[in-house]
DNA sequence: TAGTGGTATGATAGCGTTATCAGGATACCG
DNA sequence: CGGTATCCTGATAACGCTATCATACCACTA
């Protein structure tokens, strides 16, 4: 008899070695020599030269810029078919100074909120043919500068970015050099976004908590400087919250340095320590709202029944959770098709210097269980 | 008083013309004429010109490939400082026919489980000075090969590739036109790749359920001709249950489309409908059991009291669910920057002909409360 | 002095593609 | 028949960069 896993066992695998990253030259780029051996590309002369017509002839073929007789451009298709022929983009980028690609900064690739996002976005870069680079700040500025200046130098056609920080100074030299630029996630005054109202998404969560009798809300949210989606989505809630005749006193606003579950575990531990409780909390990243109501439930408190809970993004699981999260959910995939279409205009010239497109999508609730309310399951 | 979000309300946001995505030529490429007007940028003829020195002595004191005395090192630094010079990347990889960038194919973005995969990547990528392009291939051929294509087109160093089908043969073809490929999530036989051993997942998650007692155990997963993956877990599974004396019947084998949560709905729904039912369930996606928990529930069924549920991939969430999930953990994140650290020796050269590298990673099963074992939560 | 090796720079010639300018061919019109 | 328009093709010259070869200088050795 056999053991199971009939197969190569190797726990590890090759060991490979550690490079180390500092071995390279100190100026910014690398430009290693050239591989050894080198497997030759049929480039455009050689078709051309193999369909008997001038290397001009062959490139229109390919491009469509120009008519070319259709059996012209058979024998030119064919030669290259023959040849294994694969265009040159990079040189063909040196031509037109521009690379059929997009640059994309998230915030961090981690979250699972991004992926909806990405994914607008591709589909309309793929459509265009157009590839799609992605980077990831990690909420650093220098990252995204360093993101962008990739970019740059590699011609992008243009650039959607999710800015870590209100000063968009960086964009605005950016796109004063000629490079297309969307913002996504936050408003930029005079330039492109698309963004969800944030002031609206925190209306609609503190009206669901008032119209359901609750009086004392709290908050949480990320701690970060300058993050204006914190600050309306809080400027919406406590809108709401004053016309309904609730409050939310500042020591109920509690602050996290990220937005993972673990945060929200963190958060819940604070709740709980608190003198005076809430007995509603709108936390404002679904992600955070895992964790806060996970510990909640470890503590004893139930949910909604001790706390109502009010999230925010409606991402995929929110409504597999223990206790199925009541959230304000946001057109992410639709987010990310909208601030790719109108890069994509901005590149294809039709509307290099006109207005600023600026488009906010609207958020709306999602009624599960967290809040007690009706348990529709969306 | 004011109305609660005092900014312009555009719900719409300014009207996009939808495009015909059918009115460009039919060729291959979309090559469109320049911009209008060019902001000019400063080329490394400029930069030489103000420092004082030739084109060639200013590229090396970017480029670092020949010694650059330090005084004219300085004054092109300075003189590229005032003048804005951006390097052309094109124009250098046209030189060095590669561009300092990877390509990257997934499944589908959409999936949570890719996110570390890709975060993974992109750090050793970032470090490396190269930039990552990602496609999804939402498992169609042709999709992924086009994205090959285009990478191969804009000269890529290297690419990563999960491949929807155990027929790699375009990648071998890639691979002899000289651009390193590491494949990762599948085994491929002459080449480098990264996954995991699926038949050791299987088989851990068999024995966990052995080990509690199940003698009639079924299974869930993706219904796809070829693959391997699944085929691979199923074996695992089988082997583990024969050594304890339990059964996986045919019968008890469920296929879903694809891997979402409503694919694990309609499997549950499935399973309710069985004559005799197994009394724990291997279901091959965390995604899927996450749907399949849901609706026994909502079916009256207990998990783990009436059915036990292992699920596979460790995605975030899994712990936070209604009812933690006992996992098969895959090293996701681990996975992504092997497969990179092979890619990227292959690209410096120092590897390129050597032996395939071949890593199997090892799965470890995360025991929560999906199968009423000891509720350790990781 | 001649020879050797290392260092710093430059001139030339591409890398593969297409914009631009210039035709040659064909067709249709009066 | 000449003229004008349309369609197709070609020669030349970039795009911005760097590999390659060549040179000039200095310091040291024999």
């Amino acid at each position: 008899m056999w053991d199971g896993c009939g197969r190569p066992r190797n726990r590890l695998g090759a060991v490979l070695e550690v490079r180390n990253p500092a071995d390279r030259p100190e100026a910014d780029a690398d430009s290693r020599p050239l591989p050894p051996e080198d497997a030759v590309t049929a480039t455009i002369r050689d078709v051309a030269r193999r369909a008997g017509v001038s290397p001009i002839t062959a490139s229109r073929a390919f491009s469509g810029t120009h008519p070319v007789a259709e059996e012209t451009r058979r024998r030119v298709f064919a030669a290259a078919e023959e040849l294994g022929y694969v265009p040159d983009l990079l040189a063909r980028g040196l031509v037109h100074r521009r690379s059929p690609m997009i640059g994309m900064v998230v915030l961090e690739l981690a979250n699972p909120f991004v992926n909806p996002i990405i994914d607008g976005v591709q589909a309309v870069a793929f459509e265009r043919n157009h590839l799609l680079i992605v980077n990831q700040s990690l909420r650093s500025r220098e990252m995204e500068e360093a993101s962008l200046s990739r970019f740059r130098q590699m011609r992008v056609a243009g650039v959607l970015v999710a800015p870590i920080s209100p000063d968009l100074r960086h964009l605005e030299e950016l796109r004063a050099q000629g490079v297309p630029v969307v913002v996504f996630s936050r408003r930029w005054a005079g330039g492109d976004y698309v963004t969800v109202d944030d002031c609206e998404g925190g209306r609609i969560a503190g009206e669901h908590l008032v119209r359901l009798g609750h009086r004392r809300v709290g908050f949480v949210a990320l701690g970060e400087a300058g993050n204006t989606a914190v600050e309306a989505r809080l400027e919406g809630l406590l809108n709401a919250l004053q016309r309904g005749g609730a409050v939310c006193r500042p020591e109920w606003r509690l602050f996290t340095r990220q937005q993972t579950p673990e945060d929200g575990i963190a958060a819940a531990d604070l709740y709980a320590q608190l003198a005076e409780r809430p007995t509603a909390m709108f936390v404002t990243a679904d992600r955070v709202a895992i964790g806060f109501v996970h510990r909640l439930r470890e503590r004893g408190l139930r949910v909604p029944e001790d706390v109502a809970v009010v999230g925010y993004d409606d991402i995929h699981y929110s409504q597999f959770l223990e206790v199925p999260l009541t959230t304000v959910a946001l057109p992410k995939h639709e987010l990310g098709r909208r601030a790719a279409e109108i890069l994509f205009r901005r590149i294809e010239g039709n509307d290099a210097g006109g207005p600023p497109q600026q488009v906010l999508l609207q958020p709306r609730l999602v009624v599960r269980r967290s809040c007690g309310a009706g348990a529709e399951t969306r």
